[in-house]
DNA sequence: GCAGTAATTAATCAAGTGTATAATTTCAGA
DNA sequence: TCTGAAATTATACACTTGATTAATTACTGC
């Protein structure tokens, strides 16, 4: 009987396709499905070789929460472009509510992860990094679009109107990735960015794309 | 050795106590941490008593979702009370962004078993049907809402503003339960209110409590 | 009080888990 | 071409998990 062959990769590669694999179990197998095997298996490797690129399972779960939020904000963010403050806000919304930042398998991963916050001090803080980032963001749209309407705006409402904003837009965002309604029909698009437009009192018009 | 001392439970007393434990144990540990033997032990006695009650560990912990979301709505909706749909529909949001609704422990165990929801077609069902009573409640109060202030309403623009309140308030309950904002000197109560008066075109005055 | 029944315990099992380590293989550099 | 070092595999271990079953206990009805 003669071993398996194998072939070296780097070390970043190897990593990055072990934290792909563990994201691609807690999609379809759930976080109880992210085994040390399952992950080694789907990263066509061996379970052994997961301790040399992460200390523990518990590490290599927190790098791939990690990778996961980063990636998501990242691909929301893209959404901005430049332009005028209303323009790159309503370019944020779009990319959140439609795929590949709105889906079930995003989702899915999302909660999993969600669920282990509480429990697990390791996950908290990861979290805690993750969404500064985007609360911060949407602070800051919301900031200069308020100012460029020529409304008297202070820190304090700036601040309410995000945390608004941000609560609708990751309500959205869970019920269009949860697919219980049938949103096929309607432009998701669209009602975003029209209630946004209502809670913020913007006009509308600015905001279609 | 003498064996330990027991006493007989009706089976309703046994399976709720069974659930409860169930659910501190996802609220604490998280869903991996919710094994037999440690719901067991919280529920003071033993693993194999559990399958008595329920044929699978699956069961049990399908069950305790379905009390879990129940229990959720029922106690949101309580806050409805009677009157007419401005207030009802206030009593709702407020129960919705207040505890204990809206608490860290009820995030959590929501986001765990959310997590389940893309892989285990059981749950998926589960969520199914509890959802379904919620959205349903947040529509007919806002058909309701609508049609009191005098505006003429579609059934399809009551749809596409209880998907948005829907959204809004899922968004603020789980901002206000993750707790990374400071809300403690906020009046997360107002501030849903005035943003959901706003969202349906309604005059804030009315929906103070 | 007493017997029978049903609830509960205790003990055990096979399977799967994360982890550890030694044996192998690949590959870069001389 | 050859050698040394690093990456990868293979194997094993201790532990936990959900599940099963027989022994024991508590309680109900007579």
């Amino acid at each position: 009987m003669t071993r398996r062959t194998f072939h070296r990769e780097p070390e970043a590669v190897r990593q990055n396709d072990l934290i792909a694999a563990t994201l691609d179990s807690v999609a379809e197998l759930g976080l109880a499905g992210a085994t040390v095997r399952e992950v080694a298996n789907r990263a066509g490797v061996t379970p052994g070789l997961i301790r040399r690129y992460f200390d523990n399972k518990e590490r290599l779960v927190a790098a791939a929460y990690r990778t996961f939020i980063a990636d998501l904000i990242e691909t929301a963010a893209a959404g901005c472009g430049d332009g005028p403050a209303h323009t790159r806000l309503a370019g944020l919304i779009r990319a959140s509510v439609t795929a590949p930042v709105a889906d079930g398998r995003t989702l899915s991963i999302w909660a999993a992860f969600i669920g282990t916050v509480n429990s697990d001090p390791v996950m908290a803080e990861v979290h805690r990094e993750g969404y500064q980032a985007f609360r911060d963001l949407v602070e800051q749209l919301v900031g200069e679009c308020l100012r460029e309407g020529g409304t008297d705006t202070s820190q304090q409402t700036i601040r309410q109107q995000a945390i608004v904003l941000n609560a609708l837009l990751d309500g959205l965002w869970i019920e269009i990735s949860m697919g219980g309604d049938d949103f096929s029909r309607v432009d998701v698009v669209r009602i975003a960015l029209d209630s946004t437009a209502t809670l913020l009192g913007i006009d509308p018009a600015e905001f279609r794309e």
